[in-house]
DNA sequence: TTTTGAGTTGTTCGA
DNA sequence: GTCGAACAACTCAAA
């Protein structure tokens, strides 16, 4: 079937824009009609599959997609099912002479989309992928010796040396639609919860979409780069770009953001450098995923094989609910429960906690951010996790352990954040906010808070604790 | 091959 | 209150 009318298929993944998108461009430069799909694909083996938070946003995510492909005159065709039989079953419907891709690069994935360039070769119908999620290919940035980097620094610096991105490309001037074969509805892919709808918050903090993703990233760069190394900890500020989710379901790309960085002239600030490292830790964490498969699923170090994760199902359940009675570590917790996501800076106080205050193993706290967080994204998750638990590659030296009243009175001095998501505490004073258990009963009745009632007592004594989480790690020491 | 300097995000202790 | 050192040892990456 290559008659030229024959339609190339565009295969929209983790890449759900319009504007500098590789494969839909490429296709568009054939001229041949296009027929653009979508795949919920929850049935490859290996998957790890989308967590909850990250449906709600995949589902709105899409219908902004199809509405933008419907006002340039097409339409986007939904199935749900196996890539692997729904792929070549579409190319078969719709007589289609080729199928476009952006990559992803996490393990399951790779193997299926092998399998269905495969497939497409053998019936002679051309299969082509394209780097539409990252500024740089993993295989693309190697040491001297052609090993992949397993530091961060080195491995930014040998990317900004040499790799940084081009001109980010617009939308397609014009789009030439082949006939939409028939799909499934958007509710009939069920990504929303229903019983009982949760996402109110989610809906009160976040559009997802393209045209949304721009307006965020226009604010950020034109109010809140410049001060971005100064604010960029402060969780009762909105000093981060929040654009995490918008990155990680494609409706953004990073050579987009650091054009606009660039372009507004901050790509030479303190603010501008610091939160262009951050997408290169990004990078990084997909340069890990890609060279270390297993980063999700085992220790990057082996030796953490040994170490002891007494941390039980119950200390597990109070971090979840955000029930630990340290203030900074739950608020942050409800954080994520009610909006999809947490401040960087206090998902590294949260994970610290949960690891080296309660032992348990950080793989937990991964499936947990998996399934609650909008921005869910393997490569980032899993890499940050180890990191934090110090089993990573380039991770977090062992004796680096959050002290969440500390960090509480360092980063949220007023107690804002702290008051915004735990309320019952909401009328402590200055830093008995961030440690309640060491306030005169007096004092915690004028405030109205009774503890143990309204908000739990400390469920780990943090420097008892502390101690604990140095000499364990002193067993996990490799032998001499 | 060997050597050398470095390595996101912290805390505590003692001067 | 502020400051520097100690907290380990290891691995990485380049010279």
């Amino acid at each position: 079937m290559t008659s030229p009318a024959a339609p190339v298929l565009i295969w929209f993944r983790q890449d759900l824009r319009l504007a500098d998108n590789p494969a839909l461009l490429a296709a568009a430069a054939t001229g041949a009609p296009i027929v653009a799909v979508y795949v919920l694909d929850d049935v490859s083996p290996g998957d790890w599959k989308r967590g909850a938070a990250s449906r709600w946003w995949l589902h709105h995510s899409l219908a902004s997609l199809a509405r933008d492909i419907e006002a340039l005159g097409g339409a986007l065709t939904l199935k749900r099912g196996d890539a692997r039989e729904v792929i070549p079953a579409l190319v078969r419907e719709t007589g289609a002479q080729a199928v476009y891709w952006n990559r992803r690069y996490e393990a399951w994935a790779r193997t299926r989309d092998e399998a269905i360039k495969t497939t497409l070769k053998q019936v002679r119908v051309e299969a082509r992928s394209f780097n539409g999620s990252l500024i740089v290919e993993p295989w693309t940035i190697a040491t001297k010796t052609g090993a992949p980097y397993k530091v961060f620094t080195p491995f930014w610096k040998s990317l900004l040396a040499g790799h940084e991105p081009s001109e980010p490309a617009g939308r397609p001037k014009a789009l030439n639609w082949a006939a939409a074969p028939q799909g499934d509805t958007l509710d009939s892919l069920a990504l929303l919860p229903t019983k009982p709808d949760w996402a109110g918050g989610l809906r009160d903090a976040w559009t997802p979409g393209e045209v949304s993703a721009h307006s965020r990233l226009s604010a950020f760069v034109a109010s809140r780069v410049k001060a971005y190394a100064d604010t960029r900890n402060l969780p009762a500020q909105h000093g981060t770009s929040r654009l995490s989710p918008h990155l990680h379901f494609g409706e953004i790309s990073p050579r987009q953001v650091w054009h606009a960085v660039r372009e507004a002239g901050l790509a030479q600030t303190d603010g501008g450098r610091t939160y262009l490292s951050e997408i290169g830790w990004r990078e990084f964490s997909y340069n890990l995923l890609y060279h270390f498969p297993e980063l999700p699923d085992a220790n990057f170090q082996p030796r953490f094989d040994r170490f002891q994760w007494t941390g039980t199902r119950d200390q597990l359940g109070a971090w979840t609910r955000g029930e630990t009675g340290y203030p900074i570590v739950d608020a942050g917790m409800k954080e994520l429960w009610h909006t999809g996501w947490m401040h960087n800076r206090v998902r590294m106080i949260v994970a610290s906690f949960l690891i080296k205050d309660l032992f348990v193993h950080w793989r937990e706290g991964e499936a947990w951010f998996w399934d609650t967080l909008v921005d869910a994204d393997l490569a980032s998750n899993a890499a940050s996790w180890q990191w934090t638990a110090g089993s990573g590659a380039d991770a977090a030296p062992y004796f680096r352990i959050f002290n969440p009243v500390s960090q509480g009175e360092k980063f949220d001095p007023e107690g804002t954040y702290v008051r915004k998501w735990i309320p019952q505490l909401g009328r402590l004073r200055g830093k008995a906010i961030h440690a309640p258990w060491t306030v005169d009963r007096a004092t915690l009745a004028r405030a109205g808070v009774s503890l143990g009632t309204d908000y739990p007592l400390p469920i780990v004594d943090h420097a008892e604790a502390r101690k604990a989480a140095l000499a364990a790690f002193e067993t996990i020491k490799d032998a001499a």
